[in-house]
DNA sequence: AGAAAATTACCTGGATTCAGGTAGTGAATT
DNA sequence: AATTCACTACCTGAATCCAGGTAATTTTCT
């Protein structure tokens, strides 16, 4: 049996989502809560496969509900409940560890779809939501060059400068002298035709070598 | 009627794909070549209004090949196949003006389904596909702390040093001191709380005030 | 086995960044 | 009128980066 919470403060979405499920077998409506307060509360007494999450609260932003609620819980699948479908809030949702993200004016037949891929460990976007997502690659200009190819040893350090390390700091990572470190950085920059550490991880980030 | 040009070196494929749409109305393989070379020469003597593209061809990248035949055609959608669900390859399809995205072993169903979505202006994507691209928001940090408040001249020191400008170029851009943009440099990497420029810039990005 | 590529390490010297300040000017706010 | 903030500019010294090399050892490929 699948449990689910819903946290909605519209009492109308409430009872819509407890009438659409009420016929399916094999999910329940165990707990609602009206605000992020009373929704911590039932998640610290008893657990649920499926959070409904409703990301305009009263009482605290939807989006930090969302990442309260993965910080005590890895397990439960979090599926957002909105009215717009705004790329920002999206982007955000899924990086705070949500896993679905539905309209609120969706048909009784899109919830429990989505409620059935979150469950096998999927994401499920809205139709709208996913497109706005593929949106977003299509404004990235293409990178005009060919990638360098690049070695092993090169690649590792290029992951590491990425990651705001210096050389020196590198070279003690690897256990490697600050000149060998150097060496693949010069190189590096070499290949991409970067005169600065910021213009090479540009470069490289174009290419998607890296992030 | 829909158009379509295939492109594939492997006849078992085009053999498949002819015969999964001879018996689809309304759809029609108009035109097949086995090279990049051939498929250029035909578009030049007729359009179509679909293109199913192989990615691995004998005597051009697949997405380079994209790239050539939206120079000339905005209005063909060109729909990707593949072995293999690579998130790289997936991104610069999209970024190259691609429209769809299946592997070589879809059912019937979904190569139809993927025909009309795109037809509608949509992006198709394969389930794996798909899972890919959502994957990558996943592995995106949230950031933690509060974006710090920057002043104007901070803000658009930053965004040349995002550009790859180091101080000194800055400063000539400008037209200040170089002691000047390095006097902003170290306020921004003293609000920040960063130790590097690299630093400075990666969690700049996370906070996105920059890119 | 031999060639090619990758990895390691070093040298020199100039440019830039980093970290810690100080300080004057002008604009906005209280 | 006084204070705060942004912007400008400077000083010092250490650390790091950048650009141009050379060279030995190991790995990988043919």
């Amino acid at each position: 049996m699948v449990h689910i919470l819903l946290i909605d403060d519209h009492p109308l979405v409430t009872d819509g989502i407890k009438t659409m499920l009420a016929t399916q077998e094999g999910i329940v409506v165990s707990a609602a809560a009206k605000t992020a307060k009373e929704a911590l509360n039932l998640l610290e007494q008893s657990t649920f496969e499926i959070i409904l999450l409703d990301l305009s609260l009263p009482d605290m932003d939807g989006l930090v509900l969302c990442s309260e609620i993965r910080k005590n819980n890895q397990s439960s699948k979090i599926i957002a409940l909105t009215s717009t479908n705004e790329t920002g809030i999206i982007t955000q949702f899924l990086q705070r560890g949500g896993n679905g993200y539905l309209l609120k004016n969706m048909e009784r037949q899109e919830l429990i779809e989505a409620i059935e891929q979150v469950q096998l460990g999927k994401i499920y976007l809205c139709k709208g939501a996913n497109e706005k997502i593929l949106e977003q690659y299509r404004n990235v200009e293409v990178a005009t060059q060919q990638a360098p190819v690049l070695t092993r040893r090169e690649k590792e350090i290029l992951q590491l400068l990425n990651e705001g390390l210096t050389g020196p700091q590198i070279s003690k990572q690897l256990f490697l002298s600050p000149l060998t470190v150097e060496t693949h950085r010069k190189n590096l920059m070499q290949k991409f035709e970067a005169n600065s550490l910021q213009m090479l991880l540009k470069l490289a980030r174009q290419q998607r070598l890296i992030e």
